[in-house]
DNA sequence: GTCTATAAGATGATAGAC
DNA sequence: GTCTATCATCTTATAGAC
């Protein structure tokens, strides 16, 4: 079931406005705008602004997981692999911006429908899932030092990278997302 | 000038609507039904919405302020001056689920008005200092250990434990929140 | 699929009486 | 200070023509 250019075109805008302004800071009609048609053909496509954040959180998610994957393809050590995935983040900060859509979705959770909760519930531990995969390996290769469960410290660096992109575009200076990312990946490195 | 029991009223109930669901999902109405007065009351005290939002940092900031005051008067050592600032950010969380003022403002950073965009700036700019304070002091004393510069661990530490209550909220599992900041400071203490 | 037209309610804000 | 009344605009959403 191939994507057509127009659900595309909706979502791409929409995307870029929530992770820009948050979800409750758009609306239909700032999408016709950009798209080009009227809110009731967004309708067709996405009859409640739910549906439409609900598609967004998936698109997103899978297109997180393609790269995480990428980079289990691409680097092998656990320091490297984290190294890429901060990269990851950062190159979304720095395409205008922009605040992981998860991040941004977590912020405005308790206004989200149950549904849209809960695909943002899941990313967050998808993400955790691998992080801890790669806290893990470090450990036992020998790369990565951390106190506790390798889950705990996975959870403390998603935690802090999201942190950090708020933080970089609340003090307008990106490179201090970079500075964070690479002093969390300083601290785990065993010495 | 002593504030009057109807400003501090709706500053209240604004600052926990903000802190729940983010600067642009609340509503004069909302408001007005909480307090139990009109919406044109409230424009009376605050003309407009960014007259609220401006005046809620500022509150939150000197509250913020004389609580970072407190753990310096109670408390000597940097780990533990650390892990008194993280548990100040903990109760923020379990009073409701509410998120850090400062860190929800900074979601809402593109959709604010320029003088409260800059309020929140300094909110970070503030608590990033005085963090930078306790690194340094930490280093000096030698009870913390940390790569870098005070202020680079100072703003990752910061933007780690804003990120952490996203995502303990976005889980419905706030005790994540403290695991996270507790390896946080792990991490930091020397060994 | 996209359009026009329209609904029903919300939103930030003001004027002017009390 | 608080109220009623009102405004212009925005918002999500639907009905029905093309």
């Amino acid at each position: 079931m191939e994507t057509s250019q127009t659900v595309t075109a909706i979502m791409d805008a929409a995307q870029e406005l929530v992770q820009t302004r948050g979800y409750n800071a758009f609306s239909y009609r700032d999408l016709a705008e950009r798209v080009g048609i009227r809110t009731a053909s967004i309708h067709y496509h996405f009859p409640a602004k739910s549906d439409l954040g609900g598609a967004l959180v998936r698109r997103y998610a899978a297109a997180v997981g393609e790269a995480r994957d990428r980079i289990e393809h691409e680097v092998q050590d656990a320091p490297t692999r984290l190294r890429r995935y901060a990269a990851l983040l950062e190159s979304v900060l720095r395409d205008g911006s922009r605040i992981c859509l998860g991040g941004m979705m977590a912020s405005d959770f308790a206004t989200l429908p149950e549904p849209v909760q809960h695909e943002v519930t899941q990313f967050i531990a998808d993400n955790e899932r691998w992080l801890a995969g790669v806290m893990e390996q470090g450990r036992r290769e020998g790369t990565l030092a951390f106190a506790g469960e390798a889950a705990t410290a996975a959870g403390a660096f998603f935690g802090a990278l999201e942190g950090a992109m708020f933080v970089a575009r609340g003090c307008d200076d990106l490179e201090r997302y970079r500075r964070s990312a690479e002093w969390l990946v300083e601290m785990l490195i065993a010495r």
